[in-house]
DNA sequence: GCCGTTTTCGGCCCGACTGTTTTCAGTCG
């Protein structure tokens, strides 16, 4: 286990080590996106979407360097020869002709029109050729003053929508997804590193504190030469102007993709209260600023790294994670410690995996070699049961085939392949397989895949039955969520609590970056009745299996220790806790 | 521009909604 990393936020930075050109995915995809905004004005939606598919498929791929290297791009989803050739261009030469040109012919502001609700290629092209504004902030003045009613297409409706969109585009347009932003941010400070006056780039920022979603992303770079990190900022792709900060140590880039990019620049010795500030929370800092204040110190001024800032406020290094300016502070000072929460590198197993049975794309050949490459000590097969039609379920039929095939696989791995299944919660709480059939089984996923609809009553009526069911199963997904997507289901959560703390069960935290589901928040109340939790990755493929890092991040920020994790333990005794028929 | 053949060219999700029209275009999910 020595080779996996401790701190989590670092893998972010490792993985991202790069070759000699500069042009990361995340970048050639921004590119691709912008291409595909062109396309659209110009009146080509199906290159358009052409360019947009592409796009998702270079966001998704995890070895793009190999595959530039090889040439072998042509035959990923959406990638033809024609699109293989652009891919390459913009890594290599970090741009592309055709995109210069298209930059040049419209003005800035359409690209980040264009991405306005309600406001399509059409309309952002009569505004833009009509008014000819300078920016948006001139466009908003615009609309303000009614020029806008008047235009084909618009009118007064539309006009007053199109101003409330602009007054509150960052607020709104820059969140984003957790792992986007740790992806943007790691191929921002990548970029950063390349300047020689940068001597360290941190990426901080509600990211750092692996929040589930992201406004601005939030740098600091020490330097002694501010300026030039400026002037070399301008030149990233991704970064549309520079701005100034709210003080001379700040610089804003906007970014194409409509977010916000916040550089602290710092000298050395004031690192730590630098990276401190622009971690966050602010809750956090305001408790220590306090606490400095109190011993008639400015928080501002003291130097060192971050430990040695937390040690001068006679406190012990906080880890980000925890950084919410609830109590961790004044439990800190009381001499409680948060060095021991769970790490990816206590995770024994893979729990919640899918394969080709069922919706996943990785054989459990394939699955088993991921996770012995990942040092993990047993992988459980849960794929979907018989009622999730859409994913291809398994009936009893399919599922006992599936068994003998993981009996085959085991005689080639050292990786204990575990018989499981995501159990569909039907709308009346029942599970998907018959008594006997889970009996069978060594691990119960139950998880709800439809109704989400359901009114509250019913819906909590639904899951207290699932968990009362007597025997042990894992409530995977718990609430159903899509980060920016869809809400939590519906239900007296308590109520369910209740349940679970009766009946053997324990709850999963979901790693897939869509759902991060339970929430840290609920985790806590959870974890405050004794509910015990497994950390999961839901992978859908090998490379998915890297999700349990979020998962890890999740239970860190609901202060779980490695105890009050299921896998964590050894695979025996996870087998014997989770164990359906007792 | 990609893809999958009804195999080298035509389709690419499509219906609901809404504001703008005056019978529909644009946008969204």
């Amino acid at each position: 286990m020595t080779s996996r990393p401790i701190e989590p936020w670092r893998t972010c930075i490792t993985h991202a080590s790069r070759h000699s050109n500069w042009m990361h995915a995340v970048e050639i995809a921004a590119c691709l996106r912008e291409l595909a905004v062109y396309l659209r004005l110009e009146r080509e939606p199906e290159r358009a979407r052409a360019y947009e598919r592409a796009a998702r498929t270079i966001d998704a791929v995890h070895d793009l360097d190999r595959r530039l290297a090889e040439g072998t791009l042509v035959g990923l989803p959406g990638i033809g020869t024609s699109l293989a050739r652009v891919v390459t261009e913009l890594a290599r030469a970090g741009t592309l002709g055709t995109l210069e040109r298209l930059r040049k012919l419209w003005p800035p502001a359409l690209v980040e029109l264009s991405r306005l609700p309600d406001i399509g290629p059409r309309r952002a092209r009569i505004l833009v050729e009509q008014l000819a504004p300078r920016d948006l902030d001139e466009l908003l003045a615009m609309a303000e003053r009614g020029r806008v009613r008047d235009l084909p297409g618009f009118g007064k409706i539309s006009e007053a929508k199109l101003v409330v969109s602009l007054r509150s585009r960052h607020e709104r347009g820059a969140r984003r997804l957790l792992q986007d932003a740790r992806r943007v941010t790691a191929t921002l400070a990548d970029y950063v590193r390349l300047a020689p006056e940068a001597r360290a780039v941190h990426a901080s920022g509600e990211a750092r504190r692996w929040q589930e979603i992201v406004g601005e992303l939030v740098l600091v770079v020490v330097t002694e030469q501010p300026g030039a990190i400026r002037a070399h900022l301008a030149h990233h792709p991704l970064v549309v102007e520079i701005a100034d900060g709210e003080h001379a140590g700040v610089a804003i880039a906007h970014l194409s993709d409509g977010g916000l990019a916040r550089f602290h620049l710092t000298p050395p010795a004031l690192v730590g209260t630098t990276l401190i500030a622009a971690t966050g929370s602010a809750a956090h800092v305001a408790l220590l600023r306090e606490r400095a204040a109190g011993g008639g110190r400015d928080l501002g001024a003291i130097e060192g790294l971050e430990g040695a800032v937390y040690a001068a406020l006679g406190l012990p290094w906080i880890p980000p994670e925890i950084r919410d300016g609830d109590d961790e502070v004044a439990r800190a000072a009381a001499g409680e410690r948060f060095d021991d929460l769970v790490t990816i590198a206590d995770v024994t197993g893979a729990v919640h995996c899918h394969t080709t049975y069922s919706d996943g794309k990785s054989s459990i050949a394939q699955m088993a070699l991921a996770a012995e490459e990942r040092e993990l000590a047993f992988l459980t097969v849960t794929d979907h049961s018989h009622s999730a039609h859409y994913a291809g379920g398994l009936d009893d039929a399919r599922l006992r085939a599936q068994w003998r095939e993981i009996e085959a696989a085991q005689a080639s791995t050292p990786v204990r392949l575990v018989r499981g299944t995501e159990s569909d919660i039907l709308a009346d709480g029942r599970l998907d397989f018959a008594g006997e059939t889970l009996a069978e089984l060594e691990l119960v996923i139950a998880s709800v895949h439809n109704r989400h609809q359901l009114d509250e009553d019913a819906m909590t009526q639904r899951l207290v039955t699932a968990m009362r069911q007597p025997i042990f199963k894992i409530w995977g997904h718990a609430l159903g969520r899509l980060v920016l997507r869809r809400d939590p289901l519906p239900c007296r959560f308590d109520d369910v609590l209740d349940a679970i703390v009766e009946s053997p069960a324990a709850i999963e935290i979901n790693g897939d970056p869509n759902r991060l589901d339970l929430d840290p928040v609920r985790v806590r109340r959870a974890h405050a009745r004794g509910i015990r939790f497994v950390l999961s990755s839901d992978a859908h493929s090998a490379a998915d299996l890297d999700y349990l890092e979020n998962a890890v991040a999740m239970a860190r920020r609901a202060r779980l220790r490695p105890k009050d994790v299921l896998n964590t333990l050894p695979t025996d005794e996870f087998l014997a806790a989770v164990r359906p028929a007792r």
